[in-house]
RNA sequence: GCCCGGGUAGCUCAGGGGUAGAGCAGCGGAUUGAAAAUCCGCGUGUCGGUGGUUCGAUUCCGCCCCCGGGCA
């Protein structure tokens, strides 16, 4: 797999949780140079690494890495500050890696992403209040046509962002996304791998995973985090953290806790799995077990 | 041994004389700035067993089995 890769031009590696991308990675900027790019929207936090399975000092140690835990755990992160914080990288001096799981991001990446400016705080505690007060009618009837035509509208998330964009920028997201600039990285211009995991031995090892991060200081990682804790914080999203602290606070045991998150991983792998069917069929696959 | 509950989808349970339903799990899908998020779709299962009443029983009655709790 690896000896197919070419060494002058930028790899892209996206696979599902738990299937061994980082370890390609590893070898691959051990072989070859370069530097590893995450492309995981929870490894970009400070303050995970064990439950977000972000490379250890040891493997960061062996190979340039770049935005992992670069932004704090309560900072608000976006596939837009994603693609602004990938870009110089992309100009050298290595040759990047982009390694992970979050298809949307590779798919802006690649795709291209509609240049909107980021949602002022003020704009999404509005957009919040009103959602909780109001539910989602209201502000999906304050959209332009062409927007609310465009987007899931039993989605109150796709709701929110769209009502977001209208009130901050005064322009509808329809209109924004219809000038969706060239792409910063073609697929043609770089070598795009997807690590094509078989389900079952997936599920097995996502399961070895979650004691493995056990073992591995989950626990006192999520107790550190406790202080201060809210499900609201942008890091608070990580699989199992919340589970884990239910469990540190004593309301389910940590059996339980393992259980959800567990099981809140396989769909996450399945939500993957669908994304990349469906959205890198061009892409290069890379069967695993071989 | 007796008295109450209860035995219905993988799990937790609702329902009720005309062959059954929800949440979760599971499976599939969508997804251009919270994406490890969010959202959509998919439900035949000896309704514990067996006899009976009835045009018809999972639903009513008898007996039996199993699980709770109580009394001895």
């Amino acid at each position: 797999m690896l000896d197919d890769i070419p060494s002058d031009r930028p790899v892209l590696i996206a696979g599902p949780t738990g299937s061994g991308k980082s370890a390609i990675a590893l070898e691959l900027a051990q072989r070859q140079g370069g530097v590893i790019v995450n492309a995981d929207a929870l490894q970009v936090f400070a303050n995970w690494q064990v439950l977000t399975a972000r490379p250890t000092d040891a493997e960061t140690a062996i190979a340039p890495h770049a935005l992992y835990g670069h932004v704090a755990g309560d900072v608000a992160y976006s596939v837009g500050a994603w693609l602004r914080d990938v870009t110089p990288l992309l100009a050298g001096p290595r040759r990047p890696i982009i390694t992970g799981g979050t298809g949307l991001y590779f798919t802006a990446l690649t795709e291209g992403l509609a240049e909107i400016p980021e949602t002022p705080a003020d704009v999404r505690a509005e957009a919040d209040a009103r959602l909780a007060a109001e539910g989602p009618e209201p502000l999906l009837a304050e959209l332009d046509p062409a927007t609310a035509a465009r987007i899931d509208r039993l989605n109150p998330v796709r709701i929110q962002r769209a009502w977001e964009v209208q009130r901050s920028t005064g322009r509808g997201l329809a209109a924004w996304q219809d000038e969706t600039p060239a792409p910063l990285l073609a697929l043609g211009d770089c070598y795009p791998l997807l690590i094509d995991a078989n389900k079952e031995w997936l599920v097995q090892r996502l399961e070895r995973r979650f004691d493995g991060m056990l073992a591995d200081g989950a626990i006192e990682e999520v107790r550190r985090n406790l202080p201060g804790w809210t499900p609201a914080a942008p890091s608070s999203k990580a699989i199992g953290a919340a589970d884990l602290v239910a469990h540190l606070r004593g309301e389910i045991t940590l059996g339980e806790a393992r259980r959800r998150a567990i099981i809140a991983t396989r769909q996450y792998a399945k939500r993957q799995r669908s994304w990349f069917r469906a959205r890198m069929k061009a892409w290069i696959r890379a069967p695993l077990p071989d």
